[in-house]
DNA sequence: GTGAAAGCGCTAACAA
DNA sequence: TTGTTAGCGCTTTCAC
C-alpha cells in the first residue's frame, strides 16, 4: 500500500495528463471515447478517489453546510439533521450540526462571521431572532431560514403551516367537546412571529371561529417547551386552581411531559381532558395514551430546504432579491389522547 | 470586504514574513515577544481566520471523524453524537455521522476503504460485524469499537458494562419479587458478543446466582430494539400464553413499546407486571408509570472514546499492538416501573 | 529569531 | 482533443 493514489498517478497509468483525467472524472466533455475508457479503467485499477480536500481548497469551499439549531435532545431536530445530512450527501455536501442553546447569545455566536466562514451555506432555526437582526448579521453565504413566518427578507424560508396547524388541533378538541382548553407553551403575540406566537394566534383564531371564548389564565408558557416544561406547566396550571378539559402543547416532547403530569394528578386522558400535540414525533404513537398530534410534513420540508440552499450555493450564491417563501401543509393525526367524535 | 483575510495579508500588515505569522498562531516558539505581539495585534486588527480547508490538504488530513452507528432514530446514538461532536470540536475535528442501517451489508459498506478513506478516525458501533471481521476490512485509520465485548483485537474498545447492568437489572427484579421474567431482545448466546447476548448472559447469570430457574419460552427476540419492536414482542407473548411477572428489555426504546403493549393488555405495572429498561434515555422518566433503567454512564464513555481516538489521530496513528479496553460502569436507576422493596 | 522556497492534490485558463 | 502553466492557503525544510 505504497501511499494514497492521486491523480497524476491516474494519468501516469493511463498514459494521459492529469487534466484529462480531471475533466473525465467530473464528466466534463471534451475527451474522446477511447481516451474517457482507458482513464476510467485506470481509476477502477488502482482503485482511485478524488481528494476532497484539495479540491475543496481549489474551489474555495469547505464542502459544509452548518446546520444551526436549538438543541438535539428531542426527536424533531435529530431527525431534521439526519434527513438534511443525507440530502446534502447525495449532492457532494455535509451537514455540521450547531447548537445554540435556544438562547439569544448562543443564536447570535453562531452567526458572528468568525463561525459563519467554514460553511458554504446556512439553515438556521433561529427561536430568538428574527429576521431583521439575522441580515444585521453580516452573514455572506446562502442562508436557509427555518420554521417560523416572519417579516419579509432577504432569506429563503421554509416553514411549516404553524397558524394552521394549530386551528387543526384546537378545533379538533372543540369538536370532540372541550370547552377549557388550555394551551401549553402559548405566547402573547407581541408582533415578533415564532413557532410559539403563530401557534398561539392558530389557536385563538379556531376560538374565535367556533365562538368559544379564550380565558387567558389557560394560556401558559413552557419555556422551551421540553418534556420537563411541558410536566411543570400542567402542574403549576393544576395548583393554581384553574380548570380545564383539554390541552393543546404546542410540541410533542412537551405533550410527553403533559401526559405524564395528567397521570400524576389523577386526571384522565382522554375522559377528563383532551391532548393534543404538534410535531408528530414517533414516540407519541406509544405513548400511554396514544397521543393524538400534528403532522406539519417533515420530511417534504427538509427536502425543500436542501433544494433552496444548494441552489445558491452551487450558482455561486448571488443573493438578489428573489428570496423563495415556501410553506408545507400540515394534517391531524387523530389517536387515543381525544374522545371520539360525538 | 474586498475578500477574505488570508495569512500573508496578516504577514504584510505586521511587516514579517507568512512563516512567522503561522508560527505565531500555531504558538510554535521561536519568535520574539515583540513580533509576536505585532504578528497578534495584526490578527485582531484584520480579523484573520486560518483557512482549514488549507491546512489539511497541506497536513494530509482531513479533521473528519467518522461516527458509523446503526440508526439515530432514538435519542440514544443522537446524544452520543452531539456529544462526541463537542469533544471533537474542542480538539480541532467534526464528526461526520453515518448511518449503517443496523444491516451487515450497511456496515460492511461503511468500513470500505473508499468510505473510510476521507476520515482521520473512526468510532464505529458495530452490531453484525465481529472484530475480526473489521480487522480483515483493512481500514488505514484509527479506530474506537464501540459499545460490545468482543474477542480482543488489534483496536482500542470502549464498552459499557452489558453483563453488569444486566444483572443489576434482572436481580432487582427479582429481589422486588419477580419469578417469572420475560426477556425483550434476548439472544442466544452463539460464541459471538453482542449487545443482545452480552445482556442475555447477565439476565441468566442474575437467575443463576439467586436460583431462579429460565424459562426458556421467556426469552424473546426483539429485532433492532426499537420501541415497535418492544411493543410486538410482549403482544406475541401474551398470545402465545406464556404468562410473566416481570419484563427485562434490552432498551428504553424498546422497554417504551412494552409498557404500551402491556397497557392495551390490560396489566397493571407494576402491580401485575415490574419493567426494567437499560440505557437511562431522559424519556424514561415521563412515561406512565415512569421507568426503571440501568444507567450505562454514557457521558464518560463518550469522553474515553474521543481521548483514545484523537491520541492516536495527532500521534499519526501508529497502530502498534497496544490496544486499550475500558469498560465504564453500570448503575441501576429506580423509578416506578418496579415495586418498592418488600 | 526570521524568511524563501517548495509543494500538498486539484482545476481554471490558456496553448497546442 | 489533449497538455502546460499557475496557483488555491498553508506549513515543512532549510538557509540566513
Amino acid at each position: 500500500m505504497g501511499g494514497v493514489v492521486k491523480m497524476s498517478d491516474v494519468a501516469h497509468e493511463a498514459g494521459v495528463s492529469k487534466m484529462t483525467v480531471s475533466n473525465v472524472i467530473n464528466g466534463r466533455p471534451g475527451a474522446s471515447e477511447e481516451t474517457r475508457a482507458r482513464v476510467l479503467a485506470a481509476v477502477a485499477r488502482l482503485g482511485y478517489q478524488v481528494n476532497a480536500t484539495a479540491r475543496r481548497l481549489r474551489a474555495g469551499r469547505s464542502g459544509a453546510i452548518g446546520l444551526l439549531v436549538p438543541h438535539l435532545d428531542g426527536p424533531y431536530y435529530a431527525h431534521l439533521a439526519a434527513r438534511l445530512d443525507t440530502l446534502a450527501r447525495a449532492r457532494g455536501h455535509h451537514v455540521i450540526i450547531e447548537r445554540t442553546g435556544a438562547s439569544r447569545d448562543g443564536e447570535i455566536a453562531a452567526i458572528s462571521p468568525e463561525r459563519v466562514r467554514p460553511y458554504d451555506g446556512l439553515v438556521f432555526s433561529p427561536v430568538q431572532l428574527d429576521t431583521a437582526e439575522v441580515s444585521g448579521a453580516g452573514i455572506e453565504v446562502p442562508v436557509v431560514l427555518l420554521g417560523e413566518r416572519r417579516l419579509a427578507g432577504p432569506f429563503d424560508h421554509v416553514m411549516m403551516d404553524n397558524i394552521g396547524g394549530a386551528v387543526l388541533a384546537t378545533t379538533h378538541l372543540i369538536e370532540r367537546g372541550s370547552r377549557r382548553i388550555a394551551l401549553v407553551g402559548g405566547r402573547p403575540d407581541e408582533g415578533v412571529d415564532s413557532m410559539a406566537t403563530l401557534r398561539t394566534r392558530g389557536y385563538r383564531q379556531a376560538h374565535a371561529a367556533a365562538g368559544v371564548p379564550v380565558n387567558e389564565r389557560l394560556v401558559v408558557d413552557a419555556d422551551s417547551f421540553t418534556t420537563r416544561d411541558g410536566y411543570e406547566a400542567v402542574t403549576r396550571l393544576h395548583q393554581a386552581g384553574v380548570g380545564f378539559d383539554g390541552v393543546f402543547v404546542l410540541t410533542d416532547a412537551a405533550a410527553m411531559g403533559v401526559l405524564r403530569a395528567l397521570a400524576d394528578l389523577g386526571l384522565r386522558v382522554p375522559d377528563d381532558v383532551q391532548v393534543v400535540g404538534f410535531d408528530n414525533d414517533d414516540e407519541g404513537d406509544y405513548l400511554v395514551p396514544r397521543l393524538t398530534t400534528v403532522d406539519p410534513d417533515n420530511d417534504s420540508m427538509a427536502e425543500r430546504i436542501m433544494e433552496l440552499l444548494l441552489r445558491r450555493v452551487d450558482e455561486g450564491a448571488p443573493r438578489v432579491g428573489d428570496a423563495v417563501e415556501v410553506v408545507t401543509s400540515a394534517r391531524i393525526v387523530v389517536r387515543e389522547s381525544t374522545r371520539p367524535r360525538t
